[in-house]
DNA sequence: ATTAATTTTTAGTCTAGCCTAAAAATTTTA
DNA sequence: TAAAATTTTTAGGCTAGACTAAAAATTAAT
């Protein structure tokens, strides 16, 4: 079954979506990412139930079906490994890759896929920490994922840290964020995304997403 | 000035054909290539000569302008860089790479190219011996082109080649190919590439696309 | 130099994927 | 729980890029 450029983008965007709720995911949430006007989804999400990669029923949300989300996992895979590759090999920063991770993503061949994860010694997450799906579309189970991947409101336990330069250790330390600490978001800040973080229950304190992303924290 | 998918591959066809003429394109010659029926051809034909890319006069055929060969040349560069890539770093054999590198060859970002001439060391030549335009659109002067890549009819000198395996060496000798000879192909057949070559004025001989690729002249 | 064959263009359609405006369903508020 | 606000869907349109069938121009053949 032939997939589009922009049945790919609906389906990860979908999948993103529904990575931080159980609830189905709305018309309205879908057009926001993908830029197109709620009308537009509706219609695209008609033809993708007909096609079997949603689960979609009227003024009801969507979900993605089993196929469905074999396919989204296959795109993050390949967004995830060219953002790799990008950062390693090509000497982008981590910030520079995502757009054109974004166009990569749709270049099919399996095989390139395959090469490419041995090429980069077959990583288990991208430049920013979140996993990278394996061929059969398994995440990799770290035990872990970075604060900055933590939904609002669900709290965690600090496990590690992702890097352990002095300055970085010690700003942790300024912030009284220690291994064993209980955490839980309270808040993102959609403009530099810098999280308001509860601390063992203590008011929360503001920190970047920088901090964010090199804080390892177990569910 | 935006371009689509589309129009990137029919500047990049129309270049092509042009490599090997210089009488205007037909429009069949680009239907075919492009794998559309003439009727869509023309369509397209004069849409992009309304936006300069080209010069088309109904009847008469169409050539690049300008504007056009500049944008068609960014499009052959990145195809041939990214094929070099394939084989290179990916470890594909060059039979594997054109699909591939249709596909690459559409990824909008001047930086990955530049990272990635650099990262492949600036490579004059992709994997099958075509050279590759510069960020300029400049070709290097290589002084010698593959056999394989001369026009029927005209007459060219052998003046190296792209391999020294004994096997290659040893058939070549058989052939009575030697340094110096004078080379004029009359005849590509289709269906395996392999070339009718008239050596030194004497009655044609047959020689596989693999040994014409090989074969180095200078016209 | 006509006629025949071929090539190219025109005219009219179709589909994917988007849009706006209005209608319908759902959710929130008083 | 009825009215108001919001969300979602329907209905109808638009453009890019393809198509077929028929007409027009060019080229080849008698």
């Amino acid at each position: 079954m032939a997939i589009s450029f922009a049945e790919e983008n609906y389906l990860k965007i979908i999948y993103r979506l529904s990575e931080s709720t159980s609830d189905d995911i709305s018309t309205n949430a879908i057009a926001e990412l993908t830029q197109n006007k709620a009308a537009s989804v509706t219609d695209m999400l008609r033809k993708m139930s007909d096609k079997g990669w949603v689960n979609y029923q009227k003024y009801q949300g969507v979900r993605l079906s089993e196929t469905g989300e074999k396919i989204a996992l296959d795109i993050v895979r390949k967004h995830r490994l060219w953002e790799v590759f990008l950062v390693n090999k090509m000497g982008f920063n981590w910030d520079e890759v995502h757009e054109i991770a974004e166009q990569l993503e749709h270049i099919e061949s399996e095989v390139l896929v395959d090469k490419l994860d041995a090429f980069l010694d077959y990583p288990r997450t991208d430049p920013h920490g979140d996993p990278i799906p394996n061929k059969k579309g398994e995440l990799p189970q770290l035990g872990y994922i970075p604060l900055a991947n933590m939904p609002i409101g669900k709290a965690g336990k600090l496990v590690g840290v992702a890097q352990d330069s002095a300055v970085f250790l010690q700003l942790l330390t300024k912030l009284n964020l220690k291994l064993g600490a209980n955490l839980e978001i309270t808040e993102i800040n959609a403009f530099d995304l810098s999280v308001s973080l509860r601390i063992d229950g203590n008011p929360p304190v503001l920190i970047s997403h920088e901090v964010a992303k090199n804080v390892l924290i177990k569910r």
